[in-house]
DNA sequence: CACTAGACCGACCGGTCGGTCTAGTGTGGT
DNA sequence: ACCACACTAGACCGACCGGTCGGTCTAGTG
């Protein structure tokens, strides 16, 4: 009963680690088999679209997980600065204790994705969906609404770009040095009376 | 003559170009082989150290030919904004007319580099050339000199991020807003009596 | 107890991977 | 004329790729 639908969830997490840490094309599915102790015939039960789905499905579950860390560092915060924080926070962990192979979930397929839509189409997917939530929250802090699509884009752009930079660093220095800039630029976007 | 060293030089061009649209992982030998139009043995007698020591200079390569773009950009510019205007212009022509495949000629291969140190090393070398020479160029601005690093890891960063963006996305507005937002943040930072 | 549906299994497929090896070929030095 | 050598050329290698296949096992049903 335990193996009911885990299987499934097991090989789909599985994957969507690896590609995270070494890209869509850098993982091969018997890496993912071997490494989720599931047979080949068993992964093209459950995928029966094979690597693409995998990957597809794998795009838009790590696209719903920072989705949701996103809202719930968002509602629990006061200001825009400290939304920033805990997320910068989250992403410093995750870098720092995966030996700088885990930054985000969606990038690494990204730019692997030319030539193969459906991969794109899922990436984009993700990242629209961050945008606007951002967009939304710069809302309720009471940015003008004529600079939420950019700031929204912005701030994704950069910490999306920092995080590469401390991949290939090996050093968090340059997520902390985009988080206190960004802030910077968000505060002074933020009317003195809603700070 | 002509083809002295130009066989060399077209093997690493072609490579260079195939890894920045389609990664490392995702371009095989035999494919920059036939595009280069150069069989096998031709390329392991010019790069004995393989598909390795090819990622190697390809991303050498993309580092030099961006240095060089900036180093020229900043020269020709009064200000902070027209250097990064520039920059930009240029980004948006290369997505534009590689139908979004041509993004950052690091960036790709940075991000599958986990697990291949002499290839994570390159892209390193590479960013943090690029950033000294922000660096640099703040400096001229007369911008602070205790943001000088934040400020141009920051840019790198932003515009390392839009470039994603506007890949995945078919579209440069990213691109465009992370500009509008980066020109404010930095004329922020320029006294005003150099601005 | 016969039957069925679907989860699960792993041998096997053609093709491609990165890499090696040997056989030319053209050219410059002596 | 000769050789040495940098270079070109592609046949070839074992390993591995993503994907397919016929089949087993098990839980549920009439």
């Amino acid at each position: 009963m335990t193996d009911e639908k885990d299987t499934r969830r097991r090989i789909l997490a599985t994957a969507a680690d690896l590609f995270r840490r070494q890209g869509y094309s850098g993982t091969g599915l018997s890496q993912v088999l071997a490494a989720a102790q599931v047979p080949k015939g068993t992964l093209y039960h459950h995928f029966p679209g094979g690597k693409e789905q995998l990957g597809v499905e794998a795009v838009r579950a790590g696209g719903a997980e920072i989705r949701a860390l996103l809202e719930s560092l968002i509602a629990g915060a006061g200001r825009p600065g400290d939304a920033l924080d805990g997320t910068v926070r989250l992403f410093r962990a995750a870098l720092e204790s995966s030996d700088y192979t885990e930054g985000c979930p969606v990038a690494t397929v990204a730019l692997e994705s030319a030539g193969c839509d459906p991969l794109r189409a899922a990436c984009d997917e993700a990242y629209r969906s961050w945008t606007d939530l951002i967009a939304t929250a710069l809302g309720r802090w009471e940015v003008p609404a004529d600079r939420h699509d950019d700031l929204a884009t912005t701030i994704l752009a950069t910490l999306e770009g920092a995080l590469l930079l401390a991949r290939v660093r090996r050093d968090t220095a340059p997520l902390d040095a985009a988080a206190r800039q960004l802030r910077v630029l968000v505060d002074a976007a933020v009317p003195a009376g809603a700070r």
